[in-house]
DNA sequence: ATACAATGTAGAGTGAACTCTATGTCAAGA
DNA sequence: TCTTGACATAGAGTTCACTCTACATTGTAT
């Protein structure tokens, strides 16, 4: 009947503390047991899973806040949340771009130095 | 005989505050001239460009720092530079993996959600 | 000579995303 | 019963990387 938010912790990898976090920036809005402790549930865990998913493309907290309070609305924002997800395809896309362009670049600056160091080891 | 920092701001669409923080935290030390302005040379747009693509790959000021120090020494520290920038060039490796992985999830979530609009909008 | 725009320094303020502290409640084991 | 440990809230503190403010100086155009 749900997980307490130690367990939750464990399972998430996230601390109690960025839980609660998450909570007061309503990312996130688990049941409460009789005695007022969190209790997490699979779908929470799933829904965590995304939340870090958006978290590590670079979504900031004030935009995944905006598609979780989507989320709440239910299915009636399915649009809204594609077009969301959509646009932020295309930025991981073009972050993944620039990143490739970046590796090019610092390839050929360690291909410089090997050089360097050959030559100043010879002369 | 060098830009001024307005001119260099321009040059590498950093602020004059970022340039005199980056100066600050000893990134760079561009020349001062008789009156004490600061006088910035095309080796030093070369070296903030190369600077930027670091932070841009994720590395932070405090390990920049840690390179430009090597640099200011010379060539006895061509090891250790090409060293840091293999390490840091596996890392951008593995940054890029885990961002495509990423990116092959949220097209499953965007083709899930793409059914479910059309399942909820026939029904 | 004067105004004003760019520059200089020191240090305070900002925003994001946590992270921690203080203080209090509560259920379970010795 | 007592203690311990996990949990609760409110709010303060931290880190990073800037960003801005206050105030003083200097170079240039009128």
């Amino acid at each position: 009947m749900g997980y307490s938010i130690g367990e939750f912790s464990r399972l998430t990898n996230l601390s109690v503390h960025t839980l609660r976090y998450y909570e007061h920036e309503n990312l996130i809005t688990p049941e409460r047991n009789s005695s007022n402790r969190r209790c997490y549930s699979d779908k929470d865990l799933a829904w965590i899973c995304f939340i870090k998913r958006l978290k590590n493309t670079g979504m900031p907290i004030k935009e995944i806040q905006r598609y979780a309070e989507l989320r709440a609305k239910g299915d009636l924002t399915l649009n809204e949340r594609m077009e969301m997800l959509t646009v932020h395809r295309e930025s991981l896309n073009e972050q993944i771009k620039v990143l490739q362009e970046h590796m090019a670049k610092l390839d050929d600056k360690i291909d410089f130095y090997r050089h360097e160091i050959e030559r100043t080891s010879l002369k």
